[in-house]
DNA sequence: GAAAGGGTTGCAATTGATTTGCGATTCGAT
DNA sequence: ATCGAATCGCAAATCAATTGCAACCCTTTC
């Protein structure tokens, strides 16, 4: 297995990348630079994760509180259909979002004692659905893959969960 | 690949199977058999593929046009969870339910075109997953694999797409 | 560098799926 | 048949997500 690491501190290169690759999609387009669009890129570029969108906006508002859900969701579907950012819904009934092509695809692996959500990859896997594609006389554009167990490390499990709850009764 | 394949006609011992399955986590629940709830069942699992609870209502009306959503919705929550039934989504923000363990457990591939879904079950992939999780230490209750693509046979997909068309145009 | 045209924003209202409150009804153990 | 509890049906509520619209702000043009 090939877990996949992020890299821990913010990488600016890869948030200039990405400003970049937004930049031209919205030309491309037709579209227009809006200092909104640029605040939430920035900010959402710069967190690691699978983010939703009240996530995204809580960060948002720190760096400009009047912008709303509204503008947040347009933001992400233009994201999503330039294809930086890929939408995940891993059945708690709201999409999470992910900037990706840093960390190239990958699966996960979810925690349902504790939430953590793992990444991973592995080629052989992949292959594997290739030929079962072709066998099936099918051409794959994309898959998702969601292990959904419990961590075998009990101790980091717990910790993790009570460190959330505790997230929860504060905030 | 083996691709499943479910029955054609209705299987009478497995619809009794299951309202039998049923009526034990009923009472195991300490529940009642109510007449709406044999009537949801009974219909649900003369059905077979991915049904949504609009569908299912459909039916179900044509049995007793007084049951409503909320019955509709509270009963397919207890067969999730009896384990009589899966709950799929596949994006299109819907819920979906399945009845199994008619057909063991499998995996989806989705065409974006047609929108055909095709049921397959590899246990090279089962397996794989299994050693990916161990290397990992995590263990795993369930997956999801969706493979989302399209049909090479355009023929084939074209005419299911057109039949889709005209079935939302009279209907 | 002002005006024009069109995309964008923020807010509130809307949608669509699902859930829930509640009075009326039905179940099933006694 | 009776009684308490579970269930139903409906309408209202919820929740995430979308949309209508007037005010606003980009970009291009002159």
């Amino acid at each position: 297995m090939t877990p996949v690491k992020r890299p821990k501190e913010v990488d600016e290169n890869f948030v200039k990348e990405k400003e970049a690759g937004f930049a031209d999609f919205i030309q491309r387009k037709g579209l227009k630079t809006t200092r909104q669009r640029n605040t939430i890129i920035s900010v959402f570029f710069r967190l690691r994760g699978h983010i939703s969108v009240e996530e995204l906006l809580n960060e948002v508002k720190k760096v400009n509180p009047r912008i709303g859900y509204a503008t947040v969701y347009r933001t992400l579907h233009l994201l999503v259909e330039s294809n930086l950012v890929e939408e995940r819904r891993f059945g708690d009934g709201l999409a999470r979002y992910e900037g990706h092509s840093d960390v190239e695809h990958h699966d996960h692996m979810i925690c349902l004692e504790c939430g953590e959500i793992s990444e991973f990859f592995n080629p052989r896997l992949e292959a594997l659905q290739e030929k079962l594609a072709e066998e099936n006389n099918f051409e794959i554009f994309r898959h998702r893959l969601e292990l959904y167990g419990v961590c075998k490390d009990k101790e980091a499990c717990n910790k993790r969960k009570n460190s959330k709850a505790a997230e929860a009764r504060g905030a």
